[in-house]
RNA sequence: GGGCCCGUAGCUCAGUUGGCAGAGCAGUGGACUUUUAAUCCAUCGGUCCCGGGUUCGAUUCCCGGCGGGCCCA
């Protein structure tokens, strides 16, 4: 028997002989108080022969059967327990014949309890020397394979259960996830800053240049879009008197997939009043690097062989500074679309075509992203960005073609993004204006105008700095992941077809 | 969206220069009361991703599709 039909079969046979030998195969609960496998090791891993000897201190552990190494009357059963594994010992003489033949039905993925005292096998392995044991749950289809594991990407990814039982590395990533987030909000709450929700469904989209999901709303007869990003709303509640506020949570983006990229990802973003970039860069370090102190102990980390030490102050070089390092381009000078495609086909820089970009500023952002991007693998916070790219953004008093905006990159990805925010009213206007020309010029990812979030900024915005954090990206950095895919439970694939 | 690569047993993988489809683990039956990928004996298990084409014969070659990966956009 070996088919998968064959498979399913002889474990619903084992169900049924589990029945008529009076188990259930889904009781409700565990009799007695449990205790945590994690815990049972935290406690006893390294106790003596010895003490436990002496004390032989009982428990009942409950979880997943991973292996049974069975002797005929002697069994080493693994059990799972919250990530952690103990084995148990199950003996004939010990549970009596009765019982020891339900035993044997047990197999490996079903889930069971066993009580009695911890032990010392002659190899020195900790083990519950088990005196009572019962089912809990009744697995109907096998593990994956115990010694090789699961490593189909694609089934890690569709049924990331199985990856999660089988591949330690899977857990680690999913709990760093989660304990990095609260290390975010530990360092937000501590400066003061308030959590809230804003709507995810949204009559108009904004804050970023990316092509929304639409979606309907069936009593209101009302298209709606998926947000893109928080940005305009919590800058309403900067007006609204929250002073220090943010949100994470969901942002979904229309648009390709990458290593780096997701349709839909957890952002951060915060906005504080009072404060501009500068401050915001300051906040970005305090955060990248308490989360990475909170979750690792240390602000150093690997990323592909080498290693990037996280602790702040980190370098703020311009845009320009950094594109003329690698290209020997000075974007100041040619400052024009046309001056610029010149030099690019005088340099011919690789992966740049000059006559893609429709603009001045997406030509340089193109230079930038092929160029200086894949370079920043050290913390860098990279400043002064051309206007045309910034529409929420303040200008440079002295160069208004500039605004007041950094990027952070490690590891060759952009990781966060903030500016002093844009609060006149009237230039918000025109910077809108200029995105729905764009837009007009077939720019699908310009920016709407939103003509509700400038009536609030005309009730008057305090000068405020705003930025945006990547969480899946500051996971893929503090965990050594190489796609967003890892760091995501559940990543968006493809259908399979019926 | 483009280029390249991959899809074989439940899992991890071989293999077939076009000729009855293989291993380990898992499973099943048996032995075994200190194992650690337990061991030993026996045994079962396949839509070779799907659909066409070429051929006496296709899992293999060709075309199309589906899914995945890498690189590029």
């Amino acid at each position: 028997m070996a088919s998968e039909a064959e498979i399913l079969a002889a474990r619903r046979k084992r169900a049924q002989q589990l029945l008529e030998r009076g188990e259930a195969l889904f009781p409700a609960r565990v009799p007695g108080p449990l205790t945590a496998v994690p815990e049972v090791l935290a406690r006893f891993e390294t106790a003596e022969l010895e003490t436990l000897e002496a004390e032989r201190p009982k428990v009942t552990v409950a979880g997943r059967i991973m292996s049974i190494r069975s002797f005929g009357k002697a069994n080493f059963v693994t059990l799972q327990g919250d990530g952690a594994r103990v084995q148990l010992w199950v003996k004939k003489n010990q549970l009596g014949a009765e019982r020891y033949e339900t035993f044997r039905l047990y197999e490996v993925g079903d889930f069971v309890w066993a009580r009695g005292p911890l032990v010392r096998t002659r190899s020195g392995e900790l083990s519950v020397d088990v005196e009572d044991i019962g089912f809990l749950a009744k697995a109907y289809r096998p593990l994956p394979e115990k010694w090789h594991g699961l490593a189909d990407v694609e089934t890690r990814y569709r049924q990331r259960y199985l990856d999660l039982l089988a591949n330690p590395e899977s857990r680690e990533i999913a709990l760093a996830r989660s304990k990095m987030i609260t290390a975010l909000r530990e360092v937000l709450e501590e400066r003061g800053f308030l959590e809230v929700e804003t709507p995810i469904l949204q009559p108009l989209y904004g804050g970023a240049n990316a092509q929304p999901f639409t979606t309907h709303h069936n009593t209101y007869q009302q298209d709606l879009f998926l947000r893109i990003s928080f940005e305009l709303y919590l800058k309403r509640l900067i007006i609204g008197g929250i002073e220090r506020v943010y949100e994470i949570g969901r942002d979904f983006r229309n648009e390709g997939i990458s290593k780096k990229h997701s349709p839909e990802f957890t952002m951060l973003e915060a906005y504080q009043a009072y404060a501009d970039y500068t401050d915001m860069m300051e906040l970005v370090e305090a955060l990248v690097a308490g989360a990475a102190e909170r979750l690792l102990g240390t602000t150093r980390v690997e990323r592909e062989g080498q290693t990037i030490d996280l602790a702040p102050p980190w370098p703020r070089h311009t845009m320009a500074e950094l594109i003329f390092d690698a290209s020997q381009i000075d974007i100041q000078k040619t400052d024009t679309l046309d001056s610029l495609r010149a030099a690019l086909r005088q340099r011919k820089v690789e992966g740049v075509d000059p006559d893609a970009a429709p603009s001045w500023a997406r030509l340089v952002d193109d230079l930038f992203s092929v160029c200086v991007e894949p370079r920043l693998i050290e913390p860098s916070f990279v400043i002064e960005y051309p206007a045309e790219l910034s529409p929420l953004a303040k200008r440079c008093a002295d160069r208004p073609e500039l605004v007041e905006r950094f990027e952070l990159f490690i590891g060759g990805m952009e990781i966060a993004n903030a500016f002093s925010e844009l609060n006149d009213p009237d230039d918000q206007r025109l910077r809108f204006e200029e995105q729905a020309r764009a837009g007009r010029e077939g720019d699908e990812a310009a920016h709407p105008i939103d003509e509700d979030f400038l009536r609030a900024l005309e009730h008057g915005m305090p000068p405020t700095g705003g930025m945006g954090l990547g969480v899946g990206r500051l996971v893929m950095i503090l965990t050594g992941a190489s796609h967003l895919r890892e760091v995501t439970l559940f990543p968006h694939l493809r259908a399979r077809d019926a």
